[in-house]
DNA sequence: TTCCGACAGTGGGGTCGCAAT
DNA sequence: ATTGCGACCCCACTATCGGAA
């Protein structure tokens, strides 16, 4: 197939805002596929490249290439020269797949150029990820939507589905079963204002402590030990203290889904940089480990002694875990049969708070475990804080907020009547605000590059953040994290704005 | 040879708008 | 009305490459 069809049904799927039609388009090309192009095409058109990791960015993609006239270019072609591009390494390897990738694009049209540009920086912009492609996949074969959603979410992997489906058919799915070593999408939680919210909408549910770590799902089969991420990366090297501890537990075949966490030596949490930078760090492990050890803490089992446990209700997969694993392991939780133990919820996340942690998630204890899925049966409680910031400057958007100042570059007073910039944020912005305040910062703009529109400082604005972090970036040493706007503040002088040291005053174990 | 800046990739994420249910 | 998905981009970290010191 030849990746102009590609690039056009991209451009289709884009220019349409139904998602019925989206799937359709894609299950046309689907079906058009040969059976050697399926590997290719379906992910191409769910935004994602087969490869992974190139070491392609934006940098090298931005450096224009005069297009080809002629489309010519097979999906096979394009694929088979990223996979020799992507294993291009060490001295010169940079030039080197720069120049490969100068290669695939000069031998590609404008329209292919604008495809290929979108996937590999992976900002393909059609409204149609991974989702959209399961449903178009679906269709293109005659198996039942939910049955393949079901499918990946086990495979944890589009293609692989993809590919059984259109060689055998439908009867395929029922080979999908959740296999110990094989990682599972892991489940996800929304975000409720309060815990009376919380526990109001799920009626008995358990108050779980929530940790600010890393996700982990860990399986064993015998002595074999797999740990996966929240996007399913095998990071078993990097955690060996969670190795040894999963060979020491009485049985023997099991997945286990939690948070790994540094702690300190009393046992409260070290910052998310520093679990993170633990995490993160692959090439010294033993030295990472001894230096910042991880704590894991699971709350939840998705399969035991060879049982698939998915579709049980959550107390008795926690009557599972509780089985497996030892108490210190398990995350600290309590039960609340519903609105009128109230309280009982308050207080612990209360005492969440006290011993450092982030927040709570409530959890039903009636719920199967939705892989793959925000399910609305796990919410999640933090405490927000806020702030009146002025605007110092305002970037132009991208996408659907072309011709918009976007993303707002936020200050804090210092004593001296200047501003000390905090951060950035986009979001929490509804259309009419993106507009309102596209106008007004222009009003008050002193330079635009065309890029950042810089202002004066006169606009206020009140921000909801989640904490402090420490910042190497900006001049005080620190920025707020998960910064969102809630509304603007005309009302109120930059002069009474928030300071730089009312901040830190109220973040005293950020600011040291 | 060693250091350091730039880039890529990965972890953590909240809120809005729209289509579909 | 509610839910699910994609779009909008953030910051911090580590690893790697390639040029400067």
């Amino acid at each position: 197939m030849l990746l102009t069809r590609l690039a056009r049904v991209s451009r289709e799927v884009a220019a349409t805002s139904a998602r019925s039609r989206k799937i359709a388009l894609l299950a046309e090309l689907f079906r058009d596929a040969d059976a050697d192009d399926v590997p290719i095409v379906i992910p191409y058109l769910a935004g994602r490249l087969p490869q992974g990791r190139l070491g392609i960015g934006w940098k090298i993609l931005s450096r224009p290439v005069p297009p080809a006239s002629e489309p010519s270019l097979t999906v096979r072609e394009v694929d088979a020269r990223l996979t020799e591009l992507g294993a291009v390494t060490g001295t010169g390897s940079q030039a080197e797949r720069a120049r490969l990738m100068g290669e695939l694009m000069a031998a590609a049209t404008e329209d292919e150029q604008r495809f290929l540009f979108g996937l590999i920086s992976g900002e393909v912009r059609q409204g149609a990820l991974d989702a959209v492609a399961v449903e178009g996949l679906a269709e293109a074969t005659g198996a039942p939507g939910a049955d393949v959603r079901r499918a990946v979410m086990l495979a944890g992997s589009l293609q692989t589905v993809a590919q059984a489906l259109l060689s055998h058919g439908p009867e395929a799915l029922d080979g999908f079963r959740l296999t110990v070593g094989r990682p599972v999408l892991p489940m996800l939680a929304h975000t409720a204002s309060s815990v009376s919210e919380a526990v109001e909408k799920l009626g008995a549910c358990a108050v779980e402590e929530k940790l600010d770590g890393i996700r982990v799902q860990l399986h064993r089969d015998g002595d074999d030990v797999r740990i996966y991420t929240r996007t399913l990366d095998d990071i078993t090297d990097r955690l060996p203290e969670l190795t040894s501890m999963a060979r020491e537990l009485a049985h023997t075949r099991f997945i286990l889904d939690g948070e790994v966490i540094a702690l300190d030596e009393n046992g409260r949490p070290r910052s998310f940089q520093e679990t993170a930078g633990r995490v993160g760090s692959r090439v010294d492990v033993a030295t990472a480990a001894k230096t910042v050890p991880v704590s894991p803490v699971f709350f939840d089992a998705l399969s035991v002694d060879g049982q698939d446990l998915l579709d049980l209700p959550f107390t008795e997969r926690h009557a599972e875990l509780a089985r497996l694993v030892p108490e210190p392991m398990r995350v600290r939780r309590t039960l609340v049969d519903g609105p009128a133990d109230l309280p009982a919820a308050e207080r612990f996340l209360a005492d969440t708070l006290d011993r450092g942690h982030e927040g709570v998630v409530v959890k039903a204890l009636d719920a199967p475990y939705s892989a793959g899925r925000r399910g609305a049966s796990w919410l999640k409680v933090k405490p927000v804080h806020t702030l009146d910031l002025v605007v110092l400057a305002a970037e132009w958007g991208h996408g659907r907020r072309t011709g918009k100042l976007s993303n707002l570059h936020l200050g804090a007073r210092n004593p001296d009547g200047s501003f000390a910039m905090l951060g950035k944020t986009f979001k929490g912005m509804t259309d009419a605000m993106l507009a309102w305040q596209t106008e007004r910062l222009q009003e008050l703009a002193v330079e635009d590059n065309g890029y950042v529109v810089t202002v004066r400082p006169e606009l206020v604005v009140e921000i909801a953040y989640d904490g402090l972090q420490k910042s190497t970036r900006y001049p005080a040493g620190v920025t707020l994290r998960f910064a969102r706007v809630v509304r603007y503040r005309e009302d109120k002088p930059p002069a009474e704005a928030d300071t730089v040291g009312t901040l830190l005053a109220a973040h005293p174990e950020v600011a040291r």
